[in-house]
DNA sequence: TATTATACAAACAAGAATGAATGTAAACTA
DNA sequence: TAGTTTACATTCATTCTTGTTTGTATAATA
C-alpha cells in the first residue's frame, strides 16, 4: 500500500483515537480489541500498532485530548484576576463544564468512558490517582474563591471556606456522575445549570 | 470427588461469591476469568458453572447480597415514623451508610467494584438503570423529609425542598465516589462524617 | 536520483477464555 | 437397599486476542 505523507499519517492517528472513543463507548474499554478499533478506523491492526504501543496508550491519548484543555480552562475561570465576584466565578467554572459537555460530543463520550466504561486496575490505576490529584487542586481553588467571597462579605456566615469548597466539589462530582448516567436527559442533564445555581445560592448572603 | 450435603453446597456457593469479590477487586470484572474465581475459591470451573450461569450471574449475586439490605435500611431511617427531626434523619441516613462502609469489608469491596472496577455495557447496562432508579427513590425520600423540616420550621428559608433534596443526593453521590477512590483515607474517609454534618448544617435555620 | 526511512498491510504463532460434554462418587429417596 | 439425582472435577473443541514478524510501496532526503 502507498505510503502516506506526514499529514496523512497524523490524520490516521487521529482517526484511530476517534475510532477508539466510539468503540470504547459501546463495548467498554476491556472488551474492545485492537481489531475492533482498527475496523472502526478503517485501517488494519498494523496501523494501530504503528501509532500506538497498545490499548492503554490509545486510552491515554484519548483522555489527554479532552482533559488537558479542560483543566486549563477551569483554572482560568477560577483565577484571581477574573473580574466576576467569587461565587459567580465558582458557579461559572461549574456551568461552563456542563455547557462543554452539552456541546462537545468527544468530551461527553470521553467522560462517559472514564466514568462507567473503564475498570481502574493495573495500568489504569494510576489514572485514578491523577483524577484525585486534579480534584484536590480544584477544591483548593474553590476554597480560595470562597475565602475571597467571605472577605467581600457576600457569603452566608457560619461555615468555613474549606467545608464549603469540599461540599461544592462533592456536589459537582455527583452531578457529573449523574449527568453522564442520565443518558435520556430527563433527570439531570436538562436541569444541571439550575442545580448549580441553587447550590451556589445556598451560600449567598 | 465426594458429593457434598446441601449445606456444604450452599457453603461452596458462598465461597465462590466471596472469591469473585476478591478477584473482581484486584483484577477488575472484565479481566477476571471464571478460572481465576475458581482458583480463589479452591474449586474447579465445574463447580462455578454448577452454581452460576456465568460471570454476570455471579456479579448479580454479589451485588444483591450487599445492596438489597442496604436499601431497606436507608428507607427505614428516612421513614415518617422515625422520631428524630427530619434533618437529623437525613444526616443519619447518610452517616449510617458511611459507618457501614467503614465496618463492613464486603460492602466496601462491593462498592469499589461497582464504582471503579466494572464497565457498564451490554449485560451490565441494566445495572446502571437500577442504580438510577434507586437514586431517584432516595432523592424523593430526602424531599419528603425536607418538606417535613420546612413544616417544622427548622429549615433555612429561600430554597425548595426539591432543590435541597437533589443537592443532598448529588453531594452524597460525590462523597461515596470519593470515599471509594480515597483508598489511603486521608482525603475523605476520615472526615466523611464531618462533611455530612456540615452539609446538613448549611440547611438548618 | 539513489537511498533510506516511513506508514502501513498481511501473515504467523501462542496463549487465554468460554461453554459444553462427560465422568463419578456420594447423598438422597422410594 | 437399589436407583436416582446432586455436586462437583475433568476434558475437549472453538473462538478471541495479542504481539511480532515480514513484506512493500512510496515519501522524504542527501
Amino acid at each position: 500500500m502507498a505510503r502516506k505523507t506526514k499529514e496523512d499519517a497524523e490524520l490516521t492517528r487521529q482517526r484511530i483515537i476517534d475510532a477508539a472513543r466510539v468503540v470504547f463507548l459501546s463495548r467498554g474499554v476491556s472488551r474492545t480489541s485492537l481489531e475492533h478499533i482498527a475496523v472502526q478506523a478503517q485501517v488494519t491492526r498494523g496501523a494501530v500498532y504503528w501509532h500506538f504501543k497498545n490499548k492503554t496508550d490509545i486510552f491515554y491519548a484519548m483522555r489527554d485530548q479532552v482533559f488537558l484543555p479542560l483543566i486549563d480552562r477551569m483554572d482560568d475561570t477560577l483565577a484571581t484576576e477574573n473580574l466576576e465576584d467569587p461565587l459567580t466565578q465558582i458557579e461559572h467554572s461549574l456551568s461552563d463544564t456542563i455547557n462543554d459537555l452539552n456541546q462537545n460530543i468527544e468530551m461527553r463520550q470521553t467522560y462517559e468512558i472514564m466514568m462507567i466504561k473503564c475498570e481502574y486496575v493495573d495500568e489504569f490505576a494510576t489514572v485514578l490517582q491523577q483524577i484525585i490529584h486534579n480534584c484536590a487542586n480544584i477544591t483548593d481553588k474553590f476554597e480560595l474563591a470562597y475565602q475571597r467571597a467571605s472577605t467581600q462579605g457576600i457569603l452566608a456566615a457560619g461555615h468555613t471556606s474549606r467545608a464549603l469548597a469540599l461540599d461544592t466539589h462533592l456536589f459537582f462530582s455527583g452531578l457529573l456522575h449523574m449527568w453522564v448516567k442520565d443518558t435520556d436527559g430527563t433527570r439531570f442533564r436538562y436541569q444541571a445549570i439550575d442545580l448549580i445555581k441553587a447550590h451556589i445560592n445556598l451560600r449567598r448572603k
